[in-house]
DNA sequence: GAAATTAGTTGTATATACCAACGGTTGTAT
DNA sequence: ATACAACCGTTGGTATATACAACTAATTTC
């Protein structure tokens, strides 16, 4: 495949955009800091609840977005089905959610929260927003104002950037 | 617009705190999500140059950040040091990094990553710089500016800063 | 020089996650 | 209608990831 990567001209470093190689530079390091950041901290809040991280997420998902099939919540997730099926089963066996198939398709099986699980669900999204409320107040109200409108850029950015493998030799 | 500051008791409940409730939902949820789309992100580019995750999160680490204790390593990237010694041990089978003791204390195992190592490093450091140049070209240009801010805000905001010993380059 | 401290390694257990194979269900074509 | 294909979820197998605890060796403290 061509690689033309039309927006940038990178041949002036002192004038144009080398701020946008600079800011490219800062972003990996950012973002490589936030995501073993974001582990570590899922880690530590999903053993605050007594639930393992992927079971943490997974209850998130289901107590705000609904019913789901056991696909969807992998796809909402970015694991495969199998995983996405044992995680439902341990939700399952704490009694979190609950698992039933519509009456026109006997293969599917959806998930939905229990009552329990509905209110693990949101005693975590109250304390998380608490949390993030004390994060906000305690930085720059300026970024206060971006950084939400920020990350979810920047989701639907990684979102459209899946580079697939590109084979190199090995030197 | 500018948020004055709501100390005032006035009738208008749009602004001040029901603003933060908000922006801390919306948080929430970017960073739920972004937490499980790095981690795949992860998974997928580690596999690109046959590294397990966490060996790729070291490698760079190293690379960028020079030799460095087992323990350093593991606090950088907030793991145990046991976990620290086992990710070394593979980098090391692999030739990418080497191990060695300062004179003045023989228990410290300290972490440079080898020729091949700073290669593959500096290989990955690029393709990323490329990605990120790519995926900050899509955007807006507004959020383009502030996305990198935004996010080291956000990771002292979290505070897990774990900045090591970072030689910045030339300014 | 003995005791406490520290750095790293190893043993053990659990979690994560993929791929592949399978079983039951539904849809489609002959 | 019957065979076949496609689909959904589950299970088996395997590899990695990670923590906690116990251990070894080296250094520091007293």
């Amino acid at each position: 495949m061509p690689n033309p990567n039309p927006a940038v001209d990178s041949q002036a470093p002192s004038s144009g955009r080398p701020s946008l190689l600079r800011a490219a530079a800062r972003l990996e390091d950012a973002l490589g800091n936030l995501s073993r950041t974001l582990q570590a901290r899922d880690r530590g809040r999903a053993a605050r609840y007594d639930l393992s991280v992927s079971q943490f997420h997974a209850l998130l998902v289901l107590g705000k977005g609904g019913p789901t099939p056991v696909t969807g919540l992998a796809d909402h997730l970015h694991l495969e089905k199998s995983t996405a099926s044992r995680l439902a089963k341990g939700l399952l066996a704490r009694g979190l959610v609950r698992k039933r198939s519509p009456a026109s398709d006997d293969r599917v099986v959806i998930l939905q929260a229990t009552e329990q699980g509905l209110r693990l669900s949101r005693r975590i999204l109250n304390d998380l927003s608490e949390e993030y409320t004390d994060l906000l107040s305690s930085i720059d109200p300026t970024m206060r104002e971006v950084l939400p409108q920020a990350l979810e850029c920047l989701s639907e950015g990684l979102g459209l950037i899946s580079s697939p493998e590109r084979p190199e030799p090995e030197s």
